[in-house]
DNA sequence: CTGAAAGCGCTTACAG
DNA sequence: CTGAAAGCGCTTACAG
């Protein structure tokens, strides 16, 4: 389609469309309007052809350069499944780096039409990223959960995980339980909370008999922790993480505690080092990757106007070890 | 420079330099082959928009998926500096997953000539990625080294770490270690046994009366080894990284020995979990975000014609802790 | 095989 | 703000 055509069938010269199509030279903003809807309707063929131009096969993953440094391998775990996927229905993957306030980096990616959707590896509570690319309906897939419908969202179901270990460790017949979690106000931290009382509820166990530490869980307050776990008789330790975990441990066994004898132990989440102890500790496998690969898959279906799924719980591993026999 | 002109300093009319240029409608081979070499002796201009076309300001990044898989974090943070400066210097970062046999990831993305230039994030004795990448012509950055000097390299000096480490311990007036590290072909772990070496050498200590441990070191070794190490009355042990040292850490706390008191322990390589042993354990930290970091300013240096350092070696830290009093 | 000329699709001073 | 017209850079039947 010309311009000249186009000028006819609308009833204007072709300088008008020129000028319209071009956005150089004074226009009438009408005018201007009505020739771009048209050309929006009848440019099928322009359009499919601009896709083409303008789809990059290209994924952006957010790398939140401000929780993991010197963390847990969590992101890269999460990243090989990204990358993984993304190879196999042959688009590629971006990285930058962005943190809680900085999103720069993820506006340079999306203005420069760099990508085509981007996916955040966590969920902040008020999360700049998600509400910048929301408003310029970009697509925009999550490794966790948070509440807006438009974005993917693939997570680990860190409630059920936590409500089945501990519902398997009243199945090994512990009773009395202390769980270990950081503060409350993050979303992971509260699930692994709920799961746990769901799972004394269900297996009739007073919730009253337990002990709970929560909050901002510094070194020096073990100490503190340990001897009332110890003064309070609790058989079995529900650690909110790996960090804590070894903390626990380490301070037990350097305490002469012989584990699990005297007191078992579990994590909600899994990492390399809690099946290097003696004994190997009993925890919750999160499966990054996984999650990761689902989280790709959805996002590429999803560009590609395939069945998507905008939410999928994804499965974990308990992984019984020696540290709760 | 238009058709127009071209034609009159050929001294040939606008519609042969058109049919020269566009291969369409008959013109004589002689001819064609006068305006073509014209065209690409004058055509400065549009080589250098081809250059610019086809320059991406991408780096691509390997993402070693066959050695990573629940290991530590230290190709996220290598990626994490990577990405900082690449965003500093405004470069993208694209991920492609590799192994030591499938290479396919990095094939695709330097034919489709994504990425200007090529980080890898370890060195294999035999690389397939690194030969394919140099017989190209490739732009290639390592974190690690390698025998090519096409290659950029940039790594720990790991020789170097051990041997400060072990003048310490030295210096806090261990004579006796054990030195405990996986297999001796695998060029770290030669660099590490090197550097202890240099380090008793240094320091007027015999050699002889050290305990070595090298190869695959299975769970079920660790028992024999240990007896060993106290059989001998080893003062301080000194492990090749983090997933041995939780091992033998909690070996020792399980079988109720006191450290430091009993015996110290510290680590070539640092992790997350090694701070959170009570007590703390010593190790050297190597820095993988710098080390990401340089390699990428390197490798955008090489690529803007801009003064770069073809190997560099980076600092590390001895964190000193409490598991060596 | 080659050139003069017509023509296409677009842009843009100029006039209103 | 808009259109008629000039003009630009290119391609291509036509003639030789």
């Amino acid at each position: 389609m010309t311009l000249d055509e186009m000028a006819k069938q609308l009833g204007v010269s072709k300088s008008t469309v020129s000028r319209a199509l071009s956005g150089k030279g004074r226009i009438g903003a009408e005018t201007r309007q009505k020739i771009l809807s048209f050309a929006e309707q009848h440019n099928m063929l322009q359009e499919t052809e601009q896709k083409k131009n303008t789809e990059t096969r290209n994924l952006g993953v957010v790398f939140p350069a401000d929780i993991y440094i010197n963390g847990n391998p969590y992101f890269q775990e999460c990243l090989l499944g990204i990358c993984e996927a993304a190879s196999l229905m042959e688009y590629n993957v971006m990285i930058i780096t962005g943190t809680a306030v900085d999103i720069s980096g993820i506006q340079r990616l999306v203005e420069e039409k760099k990508v085509d959707g981007i996916i955040l590896t966590r969920s902040l509570v008020d999360d700049k990223a998600v509400k910048y690319l929301i408003d310029l309906h970009f697509p925009v897939a999550m490794t966790g959960l948070c509440d807006y419908n438009e974005v993917i969202q693939v997570d680990t179901d860190n409630e059920l995980a936590s409500e089945n270990l501990t519902s398997v460790l009243i199945g090994k017949g512990f009773q009395k339980f202390a769980l270990i979690v950081e503060d409350l106000s993050y979303r992971v931290n509260r699930k692994r909370y709920d799961g746990f009382c769901n799972a004394l509820l269900k297996n009739g166990i007073s919730r009253e008999m337990q002990m709970v530490y929560t909050g901002n869980l510094k070194m020096e307050l073990l100490d503190g922790i340990i001897s009332d776990i110890v003064t309070h008789k609790v058989e079995c330790i529900i650690c909110g993480d790996d960090v804590i975990c070894t903390r626990i441990m380490s301070r037990l066994q350097a305490e002469g505690y012989r584990i699990p004898r005297d007191i078992a132990i579990a994590s909600l989440y899994d990492s390399q080092n809690l099946q290097c102890f003696t004994p190997a500790i009993t925890a919750v496998n999160v499966m990054g990757r996984q999650v990761g690969d689902m989280a790709a898959r959805q996002m590429i279906c999803y560009l590609q106007k395939k069945k998507y799924e905008s939410k999928v719980m994804m499965d974990y591993e308990i992984l019984l070890r020696k540290s709760t026999k």
